[in-house]
DNA sequence: TATCATGCAAACTGGTTGGTATGTTGTTGC
DNA sequence: GCAACAACATACCAACCAGTTTGCATGATA
């Protein structure tokens, strides 16, 4: 029993949104994943940084775990649309190489976002042996962003402006491996400038991949 | 007070060898970390696949930390060296590229190592953000790493079997990218075939930094 | 206006964690 | 053969941590 002679006191009522509280653990929780890693990230923690309450958390979500899956399938596979699927599918008629150099070059680059690494790197790196739930959800993302980077190399095939000798599904995951690669580097270093270093790489070599003929000096 | 009136049961002692000890809580902290992760591997249970007490590992490291430090600059650093240093260092009068090539083909592939992934990386991206000791340990180990790479390109220059064109401390920053990019692919997939569809993509783009002139069949 | 489900708030719990205090044994120097 | 130190073993602890229980306010519904 709480309390039993004692009456509680009670914060003041703040106004009633499930869907905001939802999305405002959903927010703090991502960040502390983000920062800590998922193990390490404490209910306590996230719940200090929004004001909501252990009770509030556990109506909306059934334990940790689910939690966790909720970060990934509605903020971490928001991220790579937002960076990767949407990007690509807007610039449907340019060069893809061109659109594909855009969009590695608009990956966020803040001295935060290269201290803390990739998102999905950083969950997949953690859990993706421990738990099958986390690595299934974290492998669509990864299928969804190799899928993107795929067709739009395939249609640079069709179009001539790709090299033909290339395997477009094979050649999309070794650009995802360079870029994570580089992540993994930048963060370690803590060092923005290694990332830059990346991403000049990269784009050397999504240069080499157009079709002779089709050189453009970059 | 330790059970003031009752004798304490004790266990068989084992014979004395200090740095067998050590040694041996090393190599299974280091299991520990590795799977899952430093912040998550619990000293118990390190004690508990040792068959050592808590007295001995405090006797030998001060701390968690330490200990953790102790895994980086012995066991993780040996790795490298294992892996890297010393293959290069001893197929010196061969064609660095087809040293480079043997090097990455040799890299561990059983399925226990894809889907553990690399235990630099793992540390790396686990710790680099949250503690500057680890960070500048896990740094040295990639600088040595990355410096052997880079004087194998250097000599492979001088030699005139490597491009003239690339920066060899900037190409081996991107083998290593890609190498640990693949890896985390491949950790992710839990699946031996990424990695070894990795290993064949990063050959071929280490084909193509030989000299013209010098161009092989792989 | 009474009722009831929704959306929380706050105290509570049992197990785990890194770390410590202190006792005990083998070994080594004298 | 004994003192002193190195190398542990064991019990213990406070802090923390995910999760639970119970209480309560509020808006929707009857």
């Amino acid at each position: 029993m709480l309390l039993p002679r004692q009456r509680r006191k009670r914060r003041a009522p703040r106004p009633r949104d499930p869907e905001r509280t939802r999305q405002r653990l959903l927010r703090a929780a991502f960040n502390e994943v983000y920062r800590y890693g998922f193990q390490s990230a404490g209910i306590d923690t996230i719940l200090a940084a929004t004001n909501v309450t252990k009770g509030a958390l556990y109506y909306h979500f059934e334990s940790k775990e689910a939690l966790g899956y909720a970060i990934i399938e509605e903020v971490v596979a928001e991220l790579t649309r937002d960076r990767w699927v949407r990007p690509l599918q807007r610039s449907k008629d340019k060069d893809p190489i061109d659109a594909l150099i855009g969009v590695v070059r608009a990956i966020p680059h803040q001295p935060r976002d290269v201290k803390g690494g990739c998102p999905l790197v950083n969950l997949a790196q953690e859990m993706s042996q421990l738990d099958e739930q986390f690595r299934k959800r974290l492998e669509n993302i990864f299928h969804a962003w190799q899928a993107e980077v795929a067709m739009a190399l395939r249609k640079g095939q069709d179009q001539g402006t790709v090299r033909r000798d290339l395997v477009p599904e094979e050649t999309a995951s070794f650009l995802i491996a360079m870029i994570e690669g580089y992540e993994v580097l930048a963060k370690n270093a803590q060092d923005v400038k290694v990332w830059s270093m990346g991403i000049k790489n990269i784009v050397g070599w999504l240069s080499s991949l157009r079709a002779p003929g089709n050189r453009k000096r970059t």
